[in-house]
DNA sequence: TATATTCTGGACGGAACGGTTCGGAATATC
DNA sequence: GATATTCCGAACCGTTCCGTCCAGAATATA
C-alpha cells in the first residue's frame, strides 16, 4: 500500500537535541535542525508539529535516555559512595572532551528557558525530579550500609547532589580545568560521610 | 557648546542587563533594550556600538557592582560560616521573589553564550574568578579562626563554594520551593565545618 | 500496473531582526 | 543669535526566521 516511513523517528530525535544541547533553543534554526536529522523541512513538520513541539520532544526524550542511564549506575553492587564518586567524574571527564562542553540538558534549558516556557519548564522540572529520585535511592543505601552519614535525611542529600552536579557542569562551561572540578567533586563527596 | 549627555550611561547599561538577565541575549531584541533603557536605537549605538559590545558592557558591568558588593560582606564582623550562610540564604531568598528568579548574570551567560561567544566566555569566567577570590578569603579567614575545617585546601573549598552556590540558584530556576533549596544551602555550609 | 503513502526540494509569505543613516528638534556654551 | 553637540524618530536595507504549501520522485502493497 503504502510508502513506509525512511528515517528513525527515535534517532532524529537524538538528533535535534544535540543541536538543541549544543546551541539552545533560540539559537537554533530550523535549517540546523533539519540538517542535523537528515530529514526534509517538510517531514520535520509532519512528524514533529513545530520547532517548539519538537524542543518539547527532545526534553523528554533526554529524560528517558538518562533516567535508563543513571538508574542502572544505582544498581550496580559497590558502596554508594563509590557510585556517586563516579558518576560525578564522569560528569567532569565529558566536560573536558573537546565537543561535549554542554554540560546537562536539563540544565541548559532551566537557564534559558524555564522561566518564561512554562510547558518546557514542566518537563524540565519533573527530569530533575527524576534525576533526584535516582540519587535518592543511593542516598537511602549507602545510609543503611553505613557508608553514607545519616545526619541529614536521604531527600535533602538527594538534592544537595543533583544541586551539586549541577553546579559543577556550570563551571565546567566557564572554566576548563578538569582537576579543579574534580577538587569539588572531592568536597562534594566528602560531605556525604 | 554642546549639548549635553541626557541620560545616564551607567543606568542605562544597568536597565541593559536585567533585559539580558531575564531573557537571556538570543531572546533580547534591539526593541526590548531601547525600551528598557528608555533611549532611542541612534543613541544606542552612538553610545555602546552594537548589541554584542552592550552585551559585554553588561557583564563588565555586573562584575563591578557584585564585586564591590561581596567583598563588601566579607569585611563584615562575624564568623566567616556565618557570613557565607548569609550570602547563600539571601540568594535563595531573592529567587523566591516574584521577578527575581533569575539566578545569577554570570551563570546564564556562561550556560547561554560562554562556549560559542569567546569574548563573553573570557568576562565570564573572569566574574566566576572575582566571586572565587570573594569566597577565598572568607574561608581563610575561617580556617585560621577556627569555624571553617582545614582538611581541604582554602582554594578548593572557594570553588566548591561558588559551583555550589550555582548549582543551587540553577534549582532555583526550575523548582520554586524555598525549603528545598535551604536545605541544600544546610548541608553546603555543614561541610564546611 | 494501479494505488497509497512518504519524502524531498524549493518556492513563498509574512514577520522580526540587526544594523545604518539622516533630517531635524532640543539644549547647552559663547 | 551663532554654534556645537546630543538625541530622537523614522525610514531603510538585507538577512534570517518560522511556517505553509505543492509538485514530483520514490517506494511499498495489492
Amino acid at each position: 500500500m503504502a510508502r513506509p516511513k525512511e528515517f528513525d523517528v527515535e534517532q532524529a530525535l537524538a538528533s535535534a537535541m544535540n543541536v538543541f544541547w549544543s546551541n539552545g533553543y533560540k539559537a537554533t534554526s530550523l535549517g540546523d535542525l533539519t540538517g542535523a536529522m537528515g530529514i526534509s523541512k517538510s517531514s520535520m513538520y509532519e512528524t514533529f508539529g513545530s520547532k517548539h513541539d519538537l524542543f518539547l520532544s527532545t526534553i523528554e526524550h533526554y529524560i528517558r535516555t538518562v533516567t535508563t542511564q543513571i538508574s542502572g549506575a544505582a544498581h550496580i553492587d559497590a558502596p554508594a559512595v563509590k557510585v556517586i564518586r563516579a558518576l560525578f567524574h564522569r560528569a567532569v571527564q565529558r566536560m573536558a572532551e573537546p565537543n561535549s562542553r554542554r554540560g546537562c540538558y536539563l540544565n541548559n534549558c532551566a537557564v534559558e528557558v524555564s522561566v518564561r516556557d512554562s510547558e518546557a519548564g514542566q518537563r524540565v522540572e519533573k527530569g530533575l525530579d527524576m534525576m533526584e529520585e535516582a540519587f535518592f535511592s543511593l542516598v537511602q543505601r549507602g545510609q543503611r550500609e553505613g557508608d553514607i552519614s545519616t545526619r541529614h535525611d536521604p531527600r535533602s542529600m538527594a538534592r544537595f547532589l543533583v544541586s551539586s552536579l549541577n553546579g559543577i557542569l556550570v563551571m565546567g562551561k566557564a572554566h576548563a580545568s578538569t582537576d579543579k572540578l574534580n577538587d569539588v567533586v572531592d568536597i562534594t563527596v566528602n560531605a556525604l560521610a
